[in-house]
RNA sequence: GGCCCCAUCGUCUAACGGUUAGGACAUAAGGUUUUCGACCUUAUAAUGGGGGUUCGAUUCCCCCUGGGGUCACCA
């Protein structure tokens, strides 16, 4: 029979980077077993359902290469994959779980579970369902939802016993029944919980591998006592390693940029996020680092996959990003690094002067975003000078310098100017002159030139940057340093 | 706290009982680029602790410690 897997996030609006490791390595094993892989949406809580989500999300899996072979967008046979339009299967299940007893009406109020697990803290236990609708009659349940009274239908958890089951990455993994609460299946609203909503949906669905974070593996019990009540077969569950901040906790929104949106923002490249994102929790044979995602499917082993959660690391992203960066043509580089140039910074500069200044200063950036500042920087106003500059420029020789080499510089025809390479190379001259002139040489002269013209001690090329500027900057600027 | 999971350099990880414990990021030093960066080279850096099993444990077992997850009418 041939694999079948599933990407289930919910429409909150963004994409956690958590979500699209989880995505990606379901993707993976359903590709290297040349399965399918389903997208279905899981929207069974409306306080959290975000406009256009769905949207975002089907754009930003394009952005990535990941495609689905069935789901909201493209069908299938096992729809709907949006779990709200879904509502009356699972009530239908619900029923069927009701009706042999392995799930119950509850009509405590919610205030009533509080105060009851306010008591239950305060005896110092652990906080759970104490099963007191457990028992109602059905002709009382009856009467109550008659009546319109709000309620929940909770599964019905046996009292003792073991529910156990073997995870493809942790092995056997066993629960005593009697610490599993009755977990809500069904909201007052009418909506399904996660879990069954969850477990419906795969088996219907027809998914063979559930692989998730390990986030839910307390909840799989649950999961697993579902399946048998509906005496359904039970997928192979893999549970993934956390995703953590630098302090070891679960990788979260405040302590990091946990979104794929803002990392395509910021001129992530997708394969470069891919590949990072494959190297948390997995590993392949052998100390190979780069990998397209083709060979990731290639690679791909769930005997691989560790247990141990893994820091998300943004300092390697930025690497690996760089080093992609580094392969990008010209035209694409300039393309997407134009993007990121605000307005009216565009309306300022011409983009054949742009598009040189990008192609010679490339190299040192790890995102287009910060090439697109370099750039910005660049093309600014240099700040005040700093303390080191100032002192160079302070010394005889250096004003010596400066007046030789502006001397020379005004000499030089303004067309020359207009040639990129040639008045690099005019200007080098023109220092090593002036450096005679004042007798300053190396790393001194160096120093003095930048400082004369930036105010700075490090910077872009000096040559580049005397091109990128032209003639009247660079005579104003060594002109504002005497 | 109960339950569940986990444990190799700071970080991502390799080593399916026998290695000088390997690679990458980061860090540091040197080289190179007459600056910074980039690049090249080198270095620093790890098996949490204690018991077993074994000729031999990073590796298998147990205990401790530590960390994390989960305990919602959220997923």
């Amino acid at each position: 029979m041939s694999v079948r897997l599933r990407f289930a996030p919910s429409p909150t609006g963004f994409i956690h980077v958590g979500s699209l490791r989880t995505a990606l390595f379901n993707y993976l094993f359903a590709r290297k077993h040349e399965g399918k892989f389903i997208l279905r949406i899981e929207d069974t809580d409306q306080s959290r359902f975000v406009e256009g989500a769905i949207e975002n999300l089907l754009s930003i899996f394009d952005w990535l290469g990941i495609s689905f072979d069935e789901g909201p967008h493209t069908g299938g046979n096992f729809g709907p994959y949006v779990q709200s339009e879904r509502l009356d299967i699972y009530r239908r299940h619900i029923e069927r779980l009701v009706a042999a007893k392995q799930a119950y009406h509850c009509f405590c109020t919610p205030g009533e579970l509080e105060e009851m697990r306010a008591a239950q803290v305060a005896r110092g236990e652990t906080p759970m369902y104490d099963r007191r609708c457990r028992n109602l009659d059905a002709e009382t349940a009856r009467r109550r939802i008659e009546k319109g009274d709000p309620y929940v239908v909770r599964l019905t958890v046996p009292l003792e016993g073991n529910v156990s089951f073997s995870d493809l990455v942790r092995g056997d993994i066993s629960f005593q029944a009697d610490m599993i609460d009755d977990q809500v299946l069904l909201k007052s609203d009418g909506f399904p919980t996660y879990h069954l909503a969850n477990v419906v949906d795969d088996h219907q669905m027809r998914i063979t591998h559930v692989i998730r974070g390990e986030e839910w593996l307390t909840s799989t019990p649950k999961h697993i006592l579902l399946y048998q009540y509906f005496g359904w077969e039970i997928p192979k569950f893999a549970h993934l390693p956390l995703l953590l901040n630098a302090d070891r906790t679960k990788l979260s929104k405040r302590s990091a940029d946990v979104s794929v949106e803002s990392y395509r923002a910021e001129g992530i490249l997708p394969e470069a996020l891919l590949n990072f994102v494959a190297l948390l929790g997995w590993h392949p044979t052998g100390d190979r680092e780069f990998f397209s995602l083709e060979e990731l499917v290639e690679e791909f082993d769930m005997e691989r996959v560790r247990k141990s959660g893994s820091v998300f690391d943004m300092t390697k992203l930025r690497w690996f990003n760089s080093e992609y960066l580094k392969k990008k043509p010209d035209d694409e580089y300039f393309e997407r690094v134009h993007e990121q140039f605000p307005n009216d910074f565009l309306k300022g500069n011409d983009d054949a002067k742009l598009k040189y200044a990008l192609s010679t200063l490339r190299g040192s950036a790890a995102t287009y975003k910060e090439a697109a500042q370099q750039i910005i920087d660049v093309f600014s106003p240099n700040p005040e000078p700093d303390a080191e500059s100032k002192e160079l420029l302070s010394h005889d020789e250096g004003q010596v310098f400066l007046k030789s080499l502006r001397e020379i510089l005004e000499d030089i025809p303004s067309e020359n100017w207009m040639e990129f390479n040639m008045i690099g190379d005019a200007f080098k001259s023109a220092c090593k002159q002036s450096g005679k002139v004042a007798g300053l040489k190396g790393k001194q002269l160096w120093q003095t030139v930048r400082a004369g013209l930036t105010g700075q001690l490090h910077g872009p090329e000096l040559t580049k940057l005397v091109a990128i500027w032209g003639r009247e900057r660079v005579l104003s600027e060594l002109e504002r340093h005497r």
